[in-house]
DNA sequence: TGTTGAGTGTAAGCACGCTTACATTCAAAC
DNA sequence: GTTTGAATGTAAGCGTGCTTACACTCAACA
């Protein structure tokens, strides 16, 4: 897993650009409450930078306290273990925050982040974050509204993870990644999940073997169907079934022979 | 582990208790940035509350959103699965806070909150802690702080669920809790943890039976006494050893016959 | 058009730890 | 002193899912 250079060519300082950053800050949910004045300020004093897909921005070695403020692109933030299993802790949208700053804790201690697609980022100093929140508690409140969201999430897969098995976890997750994908054909509506087998074993904490396994079995029940680096979620009340944990596994052996 | 109790019987009167609220409150790290006067009308308005240890002072039937300030005691923080599995979320000592509401996440979201020790609980409702953020940005950069902490030791236990063993976070556990404890005849200072086999069980997410055999197999190899409710740890670097996932499991299957 | 690597399919084997089912010990309450 | 329930001890059995080891498919790139 290779670490490419990332801040190679950053910012010029033109005004243009910093209108730019302006009109993606504003769009950022911690800093809505910002008048037209503070983010002007903010537009010019904050750098930014463009990642190409598939881009490890930040690693466990920088040591540097940054903010992220991700204003376009998808980024996974995981963790590595010492055995090399890895651990996707979360994949933040446009519009998020996230950071290695003991202030904004939140993941970094260790984590690496990859830009899963061309990304836009905005990034800010702990000093820069602080100063904000003092100088303005509604920027605050945002901050610790992002950060109660996050918790929550993160204690749900923690129960997740202590008492659910691998099949109801598979499934939540697929219903929790499930982006509607209209059919251009058919006209249907249908959920998709676009990513590879060995991602979803890593948000999961299971293995790509048996992430591959499961979703056969889903697919022979006519629950997904599959192609590369694409499941079409099909038969979403029996995946919510198993994802309920009400289903008896997934595992074929228990299957009624039929005839 | 009872508390001295410091106020006890000095005058109920209402300004006495005011003032006691006062001095509590001034003791939490949230609240740590206000002035006299700002602690006086928060003693003034917020509710304080006993609960004997064992008390359940909050189940996920409560619909209000409160915000608790533990004063006194200790807390532990818990869920339940379907199948009547429990998982602690947390355990609070003195000085910390958290609560129900989405302002300040954490937890509580079908949660429930057992006294562990005889408690001294300030409650303040969801409003009260906006106007209080809102009106001083440096209570606000305190709760962040504070959220961001307790994010930082979610992810971390995200971690070992996904990827450790039951041994490895038995051991992990262990090192964590243990708390100093004098021996007055040897004057030798142990390590003690005061848990029983379940509540340990529930915090690693594993069996009473299977702590109860993990552990003493850790007695029979002189890593650790056992008594009824309290665990002394006598071998930290074998513990260490195990908690660092190098140690091939306790298994004793695994142990080289040595005659 | 061939090469390459990522993504996927499949299967045997086995260890961990959960389930189930008791027996026993200890401390507190009566 | 007796009783009672919580805490602990122990063990057989077995299923989940990880490990290991390949074969295969497809898309991108040369």
């Amino acid at each position: 897993m290779r670490i490419p250079d990332v801040f190679g060519d950053l910012m010029s300082l033109d005004d243009a650009l910093a209108l730019q950053k302006r009109s993606y800050l504003s769009e950022v949910a911690i800093f809505q409450d910002l008048s037209p004045d503070e983010m002007a300020e903010l537009g010019r004093s904050v750098p930014m930078k463009e990642v190409t897909a598939g881009t490890i921005f930040h690693s466990p070695d920088d040591s540097a306290e940054v903010l992220f403020i991700l204003k376009k692109g998808r980024v996974k933030v995981y963790q590595l273990t010492p055995d090399g299993h890895a651990l996707t802790m979360h994949i933040y949208d446009a519009g998020s925050i996230f950071g290695e700053m003991s202030l904004l804790g939140q993941g970094m201690h260790g984590s690496f982040a990859e830009a899963l697609t061309p990304c836009v980022l905005c990034m800010m100093s702990r000093d820069h974050v602080h100063r904000l929140m003092l100088s303005d508690p509604r920027v605050a409140t945002r901050i610790v509204e992002s950060l109660t969201e996050r918790l929550t999430h993160v204690e749900n897969r923690l129960l997740d993870f202590a008492y659910r098995r691998v099949p109801e976890r598979l499934a939540r997750l697929l219903l929790q990644l499930a982006q509607p994908h209209r059919n251009l054909f058919s006209r249907t509506q249908r959920m998709e999940v676009r990513y590879t087998h060995e991602e979803l074993a890593d948000m999961i904490g299971s293995t790509r073997e048996t992430t591959t396994k499961l979703l056969n079995e889903m697919r022979v029940r006519g629950l997904v169907d599959l192609q590369r680096g694409q499941i079409t979620l099909i038969d979403m009340n029996a995946l919510q079934h198993i994802a309920s944990g009400e289903s008896s596994g997934l595992s074929l052996q228990i299957l009624p022979d039929k005839e």
